[in-house]
DNA sequence: AAGTGGTCTAGACCACTGC
DNA sequence: CAGTGGTCTAGACCACTTT
């Protein structure tokens, strides 16, 4: 086993410390040294150090606190980044042509259930979308939408069956925050016709509510055709 | 709109960069200034500039090239961190009670679908488990596993009715990559009956496959009970 | 060849937190 | 209070990429 990674920069500390939590030079709960003791022995900085710990931290694979020290994680949760790009580019990313449809606009207050989520007033205006993405002449996702009137500058001005509001939206309505939920969901009979599904056909679905500060800016529910899967590499 | 976080530091630096991106000052596609002139700006190190633009980087809202310089990304891409725990850990977060159940243990060849995208031999021995975990009485998750007997010391030797294999592999079973994949599939009768769903029901469902260097070191899908959500916050 | 980000250093001070 | 990680600095050299 050579180290193709030259020693002394932080990843190849990083990689060394890796190795150490993995062979179980360091057990799991264990106190690993601190930062100035590990830089005296790599015979480095102690800045290039905390690089590669910080590393070790970000993926979960170490603890850290102050004055307590580093500990090698008891539970190392495998963590995993996952890209959601424009709906437009994935398509176009399996080489497909993508095209968009505007099924429903409508102005009206939401259901209570989403507006009690959202902290909102029950007959705060909102705008509700529903659309479809295909790839080539197959339906490739449904989304419905909501969007907080109130909190989008222009959003009523748009005209979202030229414009799709998956795109529109990340232009002109920054979020600070938000929360993603992955399910699995039955097409139900309209959403199985508009998919071109068997009804019943599982869906693998991905809700996502995103805010600016305090204000609720949008919540949609992507359900993707029958077959889809979201991939990424650990 | 005060600002809470103190300026000069990189996360000030990192939010003032971001509302620029927000804002518009700065518009995708465009050149943001260099580190040296964005330091001199801010009255700082250049390193502090590098570290709030790093971060922007990996959360895909700028694309940085040496010499060409650091552009507002074209189409930023949601970038999001999923945390997959260890299953009994899941369950006990949720304050259930968790056990779990062997209910298959078999050497031998693996299909020759999952041998030729290990790039196995196709009578390489394999260890084929499945198991069901359980949040108190209620069926959680499906585990449908393949270890690589050869890529893994110890693995006969363990009782894995009693050891459970996704725990035991975290502890002695390095590895270094891997792939993931998110899916909805609709359950078959067998694995239906197991998790006490209707057949036909959509399973939210997470294939895994890791290595360790070149070496395959077991593949799994996880199928968990109907109505199961991954969560997680941008 | 030259410009830009990537990284490392040696030192310093600060912030948090367990004792 | 004292130990540990978190961050910042000023400077340097390097690696990559475009010109």
């Amino acid at each position: 086993m050579t180290s193709p990674t030259p020693a002394r920069t932080w990843r190849g500390i990083h990689a060394e410390l890796t190795r150490r939590i993995n062979d179980g030079v360091w057990r799991p709960g264990e106190l690993v040294p601190n930062e100035a003791e590990l830089a005296e022995e790599f015979g480095c900085a102690r800045a290039t150090v905390n690089r590669a710990m910080r590393e070790l931290a970000e993926t979960g694979r170490v603890d850290r606190k102050r004055k307590a020290g580093t500990r090698v994680a008891l539970h190392p949760s495998a963590r995993v980044v996952l890209d959601i790009p424009v709906i437009r580019r994935e398509v176009e990313a399996r080489g497909a042509s993508w095209h968009y449809s505007l099924i429903l606009r409508e102005e009206g207050p939401a259901p209570l259930a989403l507006t009690a989520r959202l902290g909102l007033a029950q007959d705060a205006p909102m705008l509700h979308l529903a659309c479809l993405h295909y790839a080539d002449a197959q339906p490739f996702l449904h989304e419905d939408r909501w969007i907080n009137i109130a909190a989008v500058p222009g959003l009523l001005d748009t005209d979202f069956s030229v414009e799709n509001a998956n795109e529109w939206l990340i232009r002109n309505a920054p979020y600070t925050g938000g929360d993603i939920a992955f399910s699995a969901l039955a097409a139900g009979a309209e959403l199985a016709a508009l998919l071109e599904a068997a009804e019943g056909a599982a869906l693998f679905t991905l809700d996502r509510t995103t805010w600016n500060g305090e204000v609720p800016i949008t919540s949609v529910r992507l359900s993707y055709a029958p077959g889809y899967r979201m991939h990424t590499r650990i």
